[in-house]
Order: structure tokens, then sequence, then C-alpha cells
RNA sequence: GGCCCCAUCGUCUAGUGGUUAGGACACGGCCCUUUCAAGGCCGCGACACGGGUUCAAGUCCCGUUGGGGUCACCA
């Protein structure tokens, strides 16, 4: 894959109309990986030529967003570099000298038709089953004509001259040869009326003077690669390499939309998921590694990928299995490091900080490590080390099997937990206020008692937790020191008095 | 509908002519266990169909079916 002497450049080129969506950050990823393998450069690059679906300060988040997953560009409009402006809107005069020798060469022509004439061909074309392409009104349009309407101030487009027969074939990197009847290829628009190129134009204008060598894109570009090619061809220039990834699907199969599933990557992080575990996703949609390894980091990813390890086929994005492995990337982190992490994308709550010191905040993120999928989770798994939460009495009873039958009457379990508190009370009974020696002295109790430990450690549990689902219960006590836990005892001898 | 792309468990995938078709998520069971998780073990579960080619086809070819994409002065 290495080869030295000839770069490899690719680019991504998000058009800021909206939000980053994941499939961009899909196709991202590769580009990325294309041009680290080879040391050559990933270039960014924002298609701004539409006008109206501008959207003010959609470039700097597509920036935060590919920053924000790791796959930083060597070249854009942020960063600079060689061969800039990185903004379409800003390339307009490249644009225009490049149509220009389109249309002096017989491969372009202008277009004066309105927008209301061409609904109408489309609408009659559809009505009779024809392809809907434009009809090539213009295209034969005698040059003193075009002079004429011109020197009127006529607005006008800039069309492709499609040649009528043949076909045009090019390679896709991951299926092989492609081949295209020109006829089926419409007389694309390269310059709209306003003077802004369309895609069309623009993308290979750009990618030529940018020196772009492989173009890596989604799956929906296949069908107007001749086009591309034919510009190529037109323009003189060498085509550089196309590859079309799989789309990624919703659970349906259809292309992922938000409708369906978010799409927009920065809902991730919000949603407190890892930007490791987006990357490692991403990465085994639609490639493999060839240990089989499924948890991997972004530098494995870069490490290992080859495009003999692609497939074509559009994988459905699997919300279970990425969260499955945001949960592993969660448990990868260091205790110090989830810390470090809740903090920074704000999932940790206030009130942790203010009244544990970092110790022991770390402790607390050490007892919810393995539980959480995603940051996100975190608050609602250790709110009561900061206040008591409210909880029924019932909730005290110990209970067996489905049905939650209680194994223990309302009576036993209150002279039960006040059997415990005095004994925590006792320094002689609970000498050091640790998880292990906690445990120690609860089992014994429990053998003393005749109670099943673990019938005895759920009012313990619900007593000092305020629920029944919780964190470890003798390390969450430890936590929570010893005048703490008897408070919370006390209050549930309160409760428990309620019970029959 | 025309054109183009695709086709292995529900999902992500391994598989490059000879495999008891492997792994992962999810699901079910068991174990571990102070709850919930995490972890371990076991199980369920797939080559869309039909023709070829071949001694031999999930693997190659053709067709059918199914899914997807695309048919803008959007990208």
């Amino acid at each position: 894959m290495t080869n030295p002497g000839a770069v490899v450049r690719t680019r991504i080129a998000p058009s800021p109309t909206g939000e980053p969506h994941i499939g961009n950050m899909y196709v991202a990823l590769i580009n990325w990986a294309v041009a680290r393998r080879a040391g050559g450069q990933f270039i960014l690059r924002v298609e701004d030529t539409d006008r109206t679906r501008f959207v003010e300060g959609a470039e700097e988040t597509f920036i935060q967003a590919i920053n924000w997953l790791g796959l930083r560009h060597d070249e854009g409009p942020d960063v600079g570099g060689p061969v800039g402006p990185y903004r379409q809107s800003e390339r307009g005069d490249l644009y225009r000298e490049q149509a220009e020798r389109l249309i002096e060469g017989g491969h372009a022509y202008r277009c004066f038709c309105t927008p209301e004439r061409l609904a109408e061909v489309r609408k009659a074309r559809q009505k009779a089953g024809q392809a809907t392409g434009y009809d090539r009104k213009c295209r034969g349009l005698a040059a003193d004509e075009v002079r004429r309407r011109l020197d009127a101030g006529r607005p006008h487009t800039v069309r492709l001259a499609v040649p009528l027969q043949g076909q045009t074939r090019f390679t896709d990197g991951l299926r092989g040869p492609i081949v295209i009847e020109n006829r089926e290829v419409d007389d694309q628009v390269l310059v709209k009326s306003d003077g802004f190129p369309t895609y069309h134009l623009a993308v290979v204008v750009d990618d030529h003077l940018m020196g772009v060598t492989h173009i890596i894109r989604a799956e929906e570009w296949i069908v107007s690669t001749p086009k591309h090619v034919l510009l190529y061809e037109a323009l003189g220039w060498d085509p550089p390499l196309f590859y079309h990834m799989p789309l990624i699907r919703n659970p349906d199969r259809s292309k992922l939309s938000k409708r369906n599933q978010p799409t927009n990557v920065l809902w991730y992080r919000r949603e407190g998921y890892l930007p490791e575990a987006v990357v490692n996703f991403l990465g085994m949609l639609g490639h493999s590694m060839p240990d089989g390894r499924e948890v991997f980091t972004r530098d494995e990813f870069l490490k290992a990928f080859s495009w003999d390890r692609v497939t074509t086929t559009g994988p459905v994005f699997d919300m279970e299995k990425f969260e499955w492995l945001s949960g592993m990337w969660i448990r990868r982190l260091s205790a110090e490091e989830l810390a470090r992490r809740l903090r920074d994308e704000g999932f940790m709550p206030a009130g942790l900080a203010e009244k544990f010191s970092e110790e022991q905040v770390t402790a607390i993120v050490t007892l919810m490590q393995e539980r959480l999928r995603k940051l996100s989770e975190f608050a609602g798994g250790v709110g009561f080390f900061i206040d008591r939460e409210p909880y029924e009495p019932a909730d005290l009873l110990p209970t067996k099997g489905k049905n939650k039958k209680p194994t223990r009457t309302g009576p036993e379990v209150l002279a039960a937990i006040e059997t415990m508190r005095s004994a925590f009370a006792g320094e002689e009974t609970v000498g050091q206020w640790t998880a292990e020696a906690l445990q120690e002295a609860l089992r014994a109790l429990a053998d003393e008692m005749e109670w099943k430990p673990r019938d005895l450690f759920m009012p313990l549990r619900v007593a000092v937790t305020c629920r029944r689902i919780s964190t470890p219960l003798f390390e969450t006590m430890e936590i929570l020191g010893r005048d703490e836990c008897l408070a919370r005892l006390d209050e549930a001898i309160e409760k428990a008095g309620s019970l029959a």
C-alpha cells in the first residue's frame, strides 16, 4: 500500500448546509486512513457553492466534529495549505476559467432555458415514460444567436455536452469496472445562472488543482461519476482513482437518515459516547480487522486498513452493537481518565465534587465504570451519593424469584436493620470503616442472625443507597462514611416501622 | 419506471473452489455473585432462488427475486 515517491492526497468535502453527518465521518475516516497510511495528505475542502443552503457556523461545527474523532486534516480553510483557497466560494475564477475552456473546446455550451421550461420538459418526459433529462434545446444554438442573447443580458447556465453515443467507463477501486451508456447521461449544468459552479464542475476542477489522487466518497455518487470522467477528459486531465464506500443504512435498509436514527455526530458526543467508540464502530462498518478484533483504536485501524478488507454492502447502523462498543471503551479507560472525561464533557454532577474529595470521586467512578454504556448514565447512577432519595418502605424487604415474593416480614426487617445499626455504631463490631471490614462483619452478623447474606444485604442496600439496584454495597458504604450510613439507617428504621 | 450498485445467522462480519460455514452484538440458559452490571461457559440462528461451469460452488458465470442508490441551476 505504501508507495514511496508517489504522493497520496485524499479529501473530505463537506457542504456547510447542516449538521456534521455520521456518514460523512465514515467517509472522512477512510480518507484519513488512506492518506495517513501512505504518508500523504488529508485535505478538508468546503463545498459551499449553494448559497441558498448555506448555514452559518456549519463549517466550524464540521471541523469540530472531525477533530473530536481525531481525524486531523493537513490542509483546509482553517489551517491553510499550498493549494488554497479551500472554500469553493472563494475559487470562482478557477471555475470560470475552466468553464470557458470547456465551451471553447466544444465540450460545454450555454443554455438559456428558463427553470419553467425545464420543469415542463421534465414533466412531459416523465409522462411519456422517458428519462427525465434536459432535451438539449440550446445545444445546437448558433454562435451569433448565443452572442445576441448574451449581449441582451439573458440569464444562462453552462451545460456539459455529453457525447450522444458511446459509453463512459471508469474503475471503481472496490467494484471494478463500471460502464455507463452516454445516452443515459444528462447534459449536466456546470455553471448556474448565478455564476456559481455546480458540484460536478467544482469537484473536478478542485480535485485536479489540489492534486487529489484518491476520490473516496459515498456510493450515491457512482452514477454521476461518468460526468466527472467526461470532464476530466474534456479538460485534458488524468482522472484520479475512484472508491465508492457503501452507504450506511437505517434498520429498514434505506439510506441512513435522522428520521430513524440520530445522524449528527455531535449528538453522540452530547449523549456521552466516546469518540473512540464512534471511530471504532465506523471502522467496523464495511471493514474488518485481519485478526477478527472488534475493539480497536483509531491507530490500530489505521495500521490494519486495507481496501482488500472493505466490503461493498451497505451496513445497517446497529445501535445495540454501538452501545456495547461504547461500554467496552468506557471500561478501557482508567478511573482517573473516565473521571476527567465526565468532567470535561459536562456529565459530572456538581454535588459530587462538593461533597467528596477527588479520591472519593474517583472511587465512585470506579464503582460505576462497568455499569456505564455512555457518560450520560453516570449522574443517574450516583445521585444517592449526594442526597438521600425517596423510596417506599416496602423496598426494604428482601425478595426472591420473578414474582418478587418477600422472604422476610416487615418486623423481621425492622429488627435486622436495628441490629445492624447498633453493630455499626459500636467500634468493637466494625473496627475500621472499610469495605472489607464491613463485609466481614456483616457476613458474621448474618450468620449469627441466621439470615441469608443476600436477604440481609437488601434492606441494608436500600437503607444506604435508597434503591434496590446500586453500586456495590460495601464499597459504597465506605465512601459514604459511618455517620452518613448511620443516619440513613435511622431513616430506614423509621420507614420500616410502617411495614406490617 | 430507466440506469447503476449490492446480496452469508435479526444485525456487524470471517470466508478468495474442497470448512462440522467461524467470530461479535442481540436473544435464551447456566456459572460467578450482596443488587445491577461486568466476566465465564453453553445454546438458538445464515450462504435469497433457479440455471450453468467444475471431480467439487457460499466462493466463478448467467438469469430471477429482493434491497439500495440515482434520475435538480443540492451536494
